[in-house]
DNA sequence: TACTTTTCACCTAGGTGCGAAGAT
DNA sequence: ATCTTCGCACCTAGGTGAAAAGTA
């Protein structure tokens, strides 16, 4: 529904907002594996600046978490069925806890839901499409087997950062995101205004245009024939079918 | 947890008790849906005799209802994977109202998860196995494309009676279930008596000697290699894994 | 009379932000 | 000072039987 900008308050909660990608290219009767991983765009710790608004370095990143793939719940399904619906990853949960694995760990089955990340960090969502019959090693725990003669394919997308809480530095930002998590979960009513109040969160969002772009989603294309060279690195970024926006935009949250 | 005997008091609503089956003899690199559908047993309507606390025929049976498949939501999935667990039925809901299709009939996926049945009619479920290749055509409102040259298979069950709301005639045998429902769904907790009514519970149960035999899962062997000839009143009979009470026993049901 | 349908309080199960308290 | 953790009230979503009302 919207974007990678994201925030999350508690182990094991929900990304927000979910990615939700439209995929087209792939072989209708093929099966695919469609997985999602969150990597590290850069070395850096961040903090928020309130008198500038920015997310300015403040020092090198912590040491790396260990590595976790999503994999939809869907899987596997054919091209034709991927293909024919938007791909949420709604039910993706974000931590800052290396301990609690909500699914991830118990050594069989596909169900691990929680990724862990670094709180002020900043990040980059991927989306891989993984032909079935190359997914054996597929699991949850493990790096994606990236790379194997293109039966691995990644989708870059927005980057953005993660905070374990909404700093209250974050300010207007802060309450921005609030208000649209408010806004736009069914499970936080309790918290909504009474109606006149929308408005002005309309108008709340437009002032933050880098917010807009990433209400689209994306259409990626080619993706079956595309041969892969190399690792992670060298991933393919695909074009999407939205405005247009810069992709790597460095977004916020909150 | 138990065996067939069921009871459902509304449209949509689960049958209990669910059945639960442990499936060996399946190749464990091969795909397979799991599905179950109930099919009658004779062509009488009946009604439950207080003063002998038994089933009776009372008359013809109604005109057929539009055949249903629930399709286990675990597939497809390999043998191995089958073959490690038992499988549940339990989120299979049972209806008479034709017009109701939660999830049947949406034309695509394989979500439904509601049969129709006649009530007071006398019903046997079966369980299919059918390799991943073969179930093209497989349907949750259509017949189970069986006999097609070994690649549909399916086992037989206890029969039982298939009752909307269960009738004050069934004296005794209708509190028991209702009881046994209680204390064993975890949705009833706010009816369960406080302790101790618990012990005359399982008297309770023990003086109904015909449920004892449900408890039991079933195991059912050398499923892939057994060749199909003719259709469905030629499947053949696996033997359980349990106390060897014979399946065809007429079970209750108020 | 005998079964069916509807409504309802009461559960499980789980996703929200809030605010107080904790940690560094 | 700044971010994290925990308990909480408040939601969604859906599965129970009891009792009342409906049907034939």
């Amino acid at each position: 529904e919207i974007g990678t900008e994201m925030i999350i308050t508690k182990a094991g909660r929900r990304m927000f907002p979910a990615m939700r990608v439209k995929i087209s290219g792939l072989d209708p009767h093929q099966q695919y594996y469609i997985a999602m991983d969150i990597v590290p765009v850069d070395n850096k710790r961040y903090r928020y600046v309130y008198h500038s608004s920015k997310w300015m370095v403040a020092g090198n990143a912590d040491s790396p978490v260990p590595p976790r793939v999503y994999i939809h719940p869907d899987s596997p399904a054919s091209g034709e069925t991927w293909m024919r619906q938007v791909i949420s990853f709604d039910k993706l949960k974000l931590t800052n806890n290396e301990l609690d694995d909500q699914g991830h760990g118990v050594g069989f089955d596909l169900a691990g839901v929680e990724i862990i990340l670094h709180s002020m960090h900043k990040y980059q969502p991927r989306v891989h499409v993984i032909r079935k019959d190359c997914g054996d090693d597929l699991s949850p725990v493990k790096p994606i087997p990236s790379g194997e003669g293109g039966e691995s394919l990644l989708l870059p997308r927005d980057s953005f950062h993660y905070c374990h809480s909404i700093p209250k530095s974050t300010g207007n930002l802060g309450f921005l995101i609030t208000r649209l998590k408010i806004d736009r979960n069914p499970f936080a009513k309790g918290f909504r205004d009474s109606g006149r109040n929308r408005m002005g969160l309309e108008a709340l969002v437009e002032s933050y245009a880098f917010w807009r772009p990433s209400l689209r989603t994306l259409t990626f294309e080619d993706i079956p024939g595309i041969p892969k060279q190399g690792n992670a690195g060298s991933s393919t970024l695909l074009q999407g079918s939205g405005s247009g926006v810069p992709s790597t935009h460095p977004h916020l949250l909150p």
